[in-house]
DNA sequence: GTAGGGTTAG
């Protein structure tokens, strides 16, 4: 992080009397300083404290600098850009600190952040996380929703003897679920010794929202008989389940068991007791409890107003929606629109957009985009389709997956392939709804073939083509809660690539590696390996192609090193080591095989003058003397890639068999 | 001196 001088020293004094007090004494006492910290009420204040500290050399003793860096972090109404500036003139940030700014990055809208705070702690500070540490950074993780973060951090837990760590693991259950992991959040769940009811409700929510609303019961009566007591939150979790399994009777039972059991209601609660009614079909029962409520927020009012509109009592849902309170409110326009373009009345939805147009109290956002284009959709209004494409890309809001498909959908629908294939090749994430959607559109058009070898090419994972047919098959029966369940099942088992994995046959043991393996009992030779490898690449001019990275590998010597633990590379380096030079080495890999490590295979085989047959998801590969068997299969396919931008029918023309080397 | 779990609309 980059060193701020002292650009505050000159900062002018308030007349806030706490601030006078201090300016006024340069020779404050220390013990003052936590006092006047906390009378800091704004951003204001706290720079003109900083200043102040600086110039009188206070910030230089540890406890108050933290106090201060603490405040600026945590206040909101501080920015935590000037946090970090605060905390990179700490000489050395203590433990605390560090675990202050991941906690604060975490809950912050970069959360990213918080991961690569914990990673340049782990690098330059000679601290080491203690139990504080993992919740901040697991959280962090969560935000991120990255699988493969959050398993290296539970690695990481292990090793640093955490893993009975109460907090700890129910932090990591809650990343578990909430990536979509279920085994692994049960599986730490199942370790919990002594549970408490965060565990609990964090295991029962985890199944819920999964998808797995049975589950989620079961260990609802499980967590009774083992006399733990639920709480307000284990009952927001029961009546979602009940709403998500549309089980009214045992849905009015809980509200029961919440009455007899004096169990505290809050809005939440009440709102989910609202919505268990209604999504269970009985209005009059929700009515009722929404009649009732004192407190009403924008989730009770949608949750009303979608539950008549899916009904078909629109004039319900509107009376409703005429009376609530103005402000924010475009939830509830939105749940009209949706309403209205899923029950077939996409003329109706256009017509609530209208209205909203003219409305100045609400914008529509995401959401309305995506419900509005898939009207526009239904009804062939490429007009306003093209309108709302215009709006998006003037407001500058970013094209989710959400909106991604609704306007290739919209397109497609309207006759513009072209236009429908540019979106495509605008976006960066393209999950199985945007290829479904680009499928749908080519066969529509008559390029039945060419949606056929489209994806074909391009997906990594066989398990993409069930979710492709099973969302087509829910979203043709109408089933919108089971292809949003689907979505949310997806985001990470589906989407994200499963792990890649390579083995290797040494006499007669198969050797497995994950990316960046260090299980092997002889990881050490083999990263020394891997080292030398790399060197003498070097050595003959090679560079290492990084465009086969996560994203969020930003800096230079990690993104090489990242490519340096792909599986394939480990048991090729392992292969060197404990095989004759004349035997082949022979490795399998679950996915196909990166552009880099692909070049290096063809290198290593001339260096080392050693044959690698490698077999990826797709095909054989054949190196040897610095050539391989499928011709470069790879490069070509990246180039036919970047052709396809200038060109999207091109691509598709691609022959698959050669692709499979039939 | 720091921590973990919950509701609506696509």
């Amino acid at each position: 992080m980059a060193t701020l001088g002292n650009p505050l020293a000159s900062a002018p004094i308030t007349s806030n009397p706490a601030i006078l007090t201090a300016n006024n004494d340069q020779k404050t006492n220390p013990s003052t300083v936590p006092v006047l910290i906390d009378k800091c009420a704004s951003k204001k204040h706290l720079k003109q404290l900083h200043a102040h500290m600086l110039r009188t050399g206070l910030f230089f003793d540890p406890p108050s600098a933290t106090k201060l860096f603490t405040a600026c972090a945590l206040s909101s109404a501080s920015s935590l850009d000037y946090a970090c500036k605060v905390f990179d003139q700490i000489p050395k940030p203590n433990l605390y600190s560090w675990n202050t700014l991941i906690r604060a990055f975490a809950s912050s809208p970069k959360p990213i952040q918080g991961i690569l705070v914990f990673i340049q702690m782990l690098h330059e500070s000679q601290r080491f996380p203690n139990s504080y540490t993992f919740p901040f950074v697991i959280k962090a993780a969560t935000e991120v929703s990255s699988l493969l973060v959050g398993q290296a951090i539970h690695g990481m837990v292990m090793k640093a003897s955490f893993g009975s760590d109460l907090f700890i693991s129910n932090s990591l259950i809650h990343f578990y679920s909430s990536s979509g992991d279920l085994d692994s959040a049960y599986l730490v769940f199942s370790k919990i010794v002594e549970k408490d009811i965060v565990s609990w409700n964090s295991m029962i929510s985890g199944f819920v929202q999964g998808g797995f609303p049975e589950e989620a019961l079961q260990l609802f009566q499980r967590m009774k008989m083992e006399n733990a007591r639920p709480n307000r939150v284990t009952m927001v979790g029961v009546l979602s389940a009940c709403a998500k399994k549309i089980d009214l009777e045992f849905g009015r039972w809980a509200c029961d068991y919440i009455e007899r059991n004096g169990i505290d209601i809050n809005l939440i609660l009440s709102n989910a007791m609202l919505d268990m009614y209604v999504k269970c079909g009985s209005l009059e029962d929700g009515r009722r409890l929404f009649d009732k409520m004192e407190v009403k927020d924008i989730v009770s009012w949608t949750t009303m107003i979608d539950g008549y509109a899916k009904v078909g009592d629109y004039d319900a849902a509107r009376r409703v929606f005429d009376v609530m309170p103005r402000e924010d409110i475009i939830t509830a326009w939105n749940a009209l629109i949706s309403s209205y373009q899923q029950n077939g009345k996409p003329k109706e939805a256009l017509a609530i957009f209208r209205e909203l147009q003219l409305n100045k109290n609400s914008k529509p956002n995401e959401v309305t985009l995506a419900s509005t284009l898939a009207a526009c959709a239904q009804l062939g209004a490429i007009d306003l389709g093209g309108w709302i494409h215009m709006y998006i890309k003037k407001q500058g809001i970013k094209l989710n997956v959400h909106l991604t498909t609704s306007l290739i959908d919209m397109y497609s629908k309207c006759g513009h392939l072209e236009k429908a294939l540019e979106v495509f090749y605008s976006v960066e994430r393209r999950d199985v709804f945007v290829w479904s959607a680009t499928i749908a559109g080519l066969a529509m058009h008559g390029h039945g073939r060419a949606a056929i070898d489209f994806r074909l090419l391009e997906t990594d994972s066989n398990n993409h083509g069930a979710y492709v047919l099973l969302s087509n098959i829910y979203a043709k029966a109408g089933k919108w809660d089971c292809v949003s369940r689907l979505r949310q099942h997806m985001k990470v088992s589906g989407l994200e690539k499963e792990p890649g994995c390579s083995s290797i046959e040494v006499n007669g043991i198969i050797h497995e590696f994950l990316v960046g393996d260090n299980s092997h009992p002889l990881s050490t030779e083999i990263y020394s390996k891997l080292d030398e490898i790399v060197a003498r690449l070097k050595s003959t001019g090679y560079v290492s192609d990084e465009s086969h990275l996560l994203q969020f590998v930003e800096e230079e010597y990690m993104k090489e090193h990242a490519l340096n633990l792909h599986s394939e590379k480990l048991a090729i380096a392992y292969g060197l080591i404990r095989m004759e030079p004349s035997q082949p080495i022979r490795i399998v890999k679950n996915l196909r095989v990166c552009g880099d490590c692909h070049s290096v295979a063809k290198l290593i085989s001339k260096l080392y003058n050693r044959d690698i047959l490698l077999r990826d998801r797709y095909r054989f590969h054949h190196f040897s003397g610095g050539n391989c068997s499928c011709m470069d299969y790879w490069a070509s396919s990246l180039i036919k890639k970047e052709a396809s931008h200038l060109d999207g029918i091109s691509l598709l023309n691609c022959d698959a068999k050669q692709m499979y080397g039939m």
